[in-house]
DNA sequence: TTGTGTATTTGACATGTGTCAACATCCACG
DNA sequence: CGTGGATGTTGACACATGTCAAATACACAA
């Protein structure tokens, strides 16, 4: 499951399949080749938690294309037309928000599993922008077709809320840590967020190798980078974590 | 007022429409008394925003009891189970959430027209507070019933998803206030945001009177009462903006 | 391999905000 | 009409974090 060569999350099929060898974006063919959520080792992290055989299927028809996003490129920005949302299937990113002023403030880091594209619906426009950490595959999913397809399977509609809600509670629980926490206490939150995280997804519980910078953890934090590299260096003095770079044991 | 010895809230009423005269909980008839979405004067703020009558009076049938809430007492509560959404009617509440070691950060500010229980969605129970600031009135909206209205009317359902992510974009705003802003910034983000809100419901766009302590905002901010205090006799220093207690002009 | 740029760590110092304390004001309530 | 508690203001000082700078390590391309 986690290639140390490779360094990435792969939690989809190994052997890619044939079509979808090269192409950016790769429609899927629900029946010929077995990669759908019906059939995605995600589905208990993803959209389709809680439905049935029969409503597995419907969604199946949703997913109706990947798209391959290579490293440091942009899934969506700020101002692009709202259309999807996306499920990460493998890979890793961070979204963010810039001010007029040029800072950069990143929202959240995203792994398999996860949903982007939620501050969308509001405005029919992208407010955010969402770029990967690693080479990475998201399944696109045409927001109409989830909203038609909501209005027909009650659980798939409770799901959709309950992503949205819990992205709101998320938040709440960031705006927490922001806002009353102090450089060494954010850190370790953060920390222990990201391996539970990963954790969910098989991987270990005290190890973890992190995705992003320094400069991109203290965007998250509200941190300058030199002071989450000093949080770092104060962790393992104290024998908390041994630190190795973007090795990280607790 | 929250009654620690009966652990009940008990909402009393001033004086209002003869039907809901010692009640805490009133229900609606919208045919009799005209207090309904259909009817509201806050219809282009609030959930019905561009529904057209009959899907208005299907809404009317949702929002069927409203519920008066004093200054001071809360409108729901961490851990409590979560079944309505809250419209407020009148009044001005804040939310907040609350760390083990005894912190509250304060996640937001909500005045008429505003919905407030979104974050029970995730797990089906409140996972933060919310206050009223003052004496106010909030419009009961069983989610269930949401949802099933949803289903039927496609644009009901769009604007539940709208007002569920317009709050997600409101916190991604909020993390970027603190996550880079200091203190003055922030404080200046804040009066213009709540000046804006106002001014949306018919206030002047240069006078608020604030609705809460320097404390709250403070909490609200991610600084200490003090510096916001400070931040304001700056501003009024630099002829910004008039500071008379919670008169506010700018 | 060498070179170049990015990421990270660490130190010295600056500064914005927190902390603590005193005092003023206002309001609710006896 | 007082009185006590909550709220707000202001000052002095402490300290956590930001800022600036330098050195190192590493990744990647020529």
């Amino acid at each position: 499951m986690f290639d140390p060569a490779t360094k990435t999350l792969s939690c989809a099929p190994t052997a890619a399949t044939p079509s979808a060898r090269s192409a950016t974006v790769v429609p899927i063919n629900s029946h010929s080749i077995k990669v759908a959520c019906s059939n995605c080792n995600l589905r208990e992290l993803c959209m389709p938690l809680g439905l049935n055989r029969d409503e597995l299927d419907q969604i199946d028809s949703v997913v109706n294309l990947r798209r391959k996003v290579k490293k440091g490129s942009l899934l969506f920005h700020n101002g692009e037309k709202f259309t999807n949302l996306f499920a990460i299937r493998t890979g890793f990113f961070k979204s963010y928000v810039a001010s007029e002023d040029g800072h950069e403030q990143v929202t959240g880091f995203q792994m398999a599993g996860e949903v982007l594209g939620l501050d969308g619906i509001a405005s029919d426009h992208h407010t955010c922008n969402a770029i990967a950490l690693e080479d990475a595959e998201v399944c696109l999913m045409p927001f109409d077709r989830i909203e038609e397809l909501s209005r027909d399977i009650p659980s798939m509609q409770r799901h959709v809320h309950k992503i949205m809600s819990r992205e709101i509670v998320r938040e709440n629980g960031i705006m927490l840590l922001l806002g009353s926490m102090r450089a060494e206490e954010r850190l370790a939150a953060f920390l222990l967020n990201l391996v539970d995280r990963l954790h969910a997804r098989g991987f270990s519980q005290s190890e973890l190798v992190l995705r992003m910078t320094r400069e991109e953890i203290g965007s998250y934090l509200g941190l300058k980078l030199e002071t989450v590299s000093r949080a770092f260096s104060k962790f393992a003095e104290d024998g908390l974590v041994e630190v190795d770079k973007r090795n990280i044991r607790i």
